[in-house]
DNA sequence: TGTATACGGTACTGAGCAGTTTCGGATATA
DNA sequence: TATATCCGAAACTGCTCAGTACCGTATACA
């Protein structure tokens, strides 16, 4: 540790919330950089983006970034962990009466975008998951889990008001059109589209749960 | 281009299967190398591998890796595509007579190993995938290919025999169990096991094509 | 037996990149 | 107004790694 270290550094200890002096960080630029970074994510994936890729995307510099995360993994962390599940609150589902309908409905084109988005994002960090305990969870809490959550709350709605039979295995049920447009984007390289969707819907989901999908 | 680039060059262009004088190259190396090459790439993942660690793991050196193959980016190409699909052959299927049974008895000990390693080596080349044409559609081939058309064979055979209705989507169904796996392996890091893939052919293959498990 | 090439091993080279420092200017407290 | 910290921009440092060169040795053909 020189003396040159401190340019940049607290001269003394002090209390995070102590007033200081100076000029404050301007915390609204913490979201265009977190944006920035997952755009660079999805495009290039972890070791293809640079920080100062991340940097010049968001006309930041790149001490203004290494002042608020201090190391690449950092700033991807708190990149993923801060994509908000947008649809988590089960009562913003749609309610149409049947599971055909609530299904249908949940494929909304900026959903799809979305989970598009998400997946590319994904394919840049799967093999970071394995090194990194930490942002494996942070991926589980943001892209992975709020879509199974969503299909187990409109599948338990419907073994509830009896439209499907108690018997089925709703936590199995509820992962397969995660899972199959995972495997269609991930290792296919084919786009989800909303056919695609709804011969999933058509073709796997409601035969496995005892439904007819309409006629053909 | 000096005259020291000559060393281990050949002095003017020949034809490939003209005789040439000096050592032979030894071919039967090649197989430890590529098996070497899918080793450090199912632990590392493509940017986390390095020449060198191919090179030790097959006790090789790395001019003798790069006398096979002009860079990285074609050894792992010719690595992945050299992963064979060791029961694409559809005679060494079983065939127990029932749907169910032909599906529990493709779950082998050693298939699980096999497609855990192969998940573990998608995982790895996967944010490649998009730059890299070629290596998807060695990925395809090798690996994600020949599971889907050995439940695609199955299920044909269950349909011909009149065990299945005519109207199932097989094409669909036939991805279940492989997208399902490979979602679990890569996204929840959960391990795959034997219980797993039955609670998938009980609870969601053989309801969707009308078929009810044995009793509890 | 001489020459050309392969082998494993090691050292080198050049590029790319994470992280640091510096700079001129802006903005906050005292 | 003096000082401390922020900003974007750019230069700098140190390390890693793909790819190359070279060594001593082994093997094949003429």
């Amino acid at each position: 540790m020189t003396p040159l270290d401190l340019v940049d550094a607290v001269p003394k200890p002090r209390e995070d919330d102590a007033p200081r002096l100076g000029r404050k960080r301007d915390h609204t630029r913490d979201a265009d950089i977190l944006e920035a970074a997952l755009e660079v994510l999805a495009e290039t994936g972890y070791d293809g983006m640079t920080v100062d890729m991340v940097a010049a995307r968001a006309r930041a510099g790149k001490a203004t970034l290494y002042r608020r995360w201090p190391s690449k993994a950092e700033l991807v962390l708190d990149a993923v962990a801060c994509l908000k599940a947008p649809d988590s609150d089960p009562s913003r589902l749609p309610d149409t009466g049947t599971l055909r309908g609530d299904l249908i409905a949940m494929i909304r084109t900026p959903t799809l975008k979305d989970a598009e988005r998400k997946l590319q994002i994904m394919a840049g960090i799967v093999s970071m998951l394995s090194k990194s305990p930490e942002l494996a969870e942070a991926a589980q809490q943001a892209i992975v889990e709020p879509r199974a959550r969503a299909n187990r709350f409109v599948l338990q709605r419907a073994l509830e008001r009896g439209e499907i039979p108690a018997d089925v295995d709703i936590d199995n049920i509820a992962m397969v059109s995660t899972a199959m447009v995972s495997y269609r984007v991930l290792m296919l390289r084919k786009p989800t589209t909303r056919e695609y969707l709804i011969s999933i819907i058509d073709g796997v989901i409601l035969p496995a749960v005892g439904l007819k999908p309409p006629r053909l």
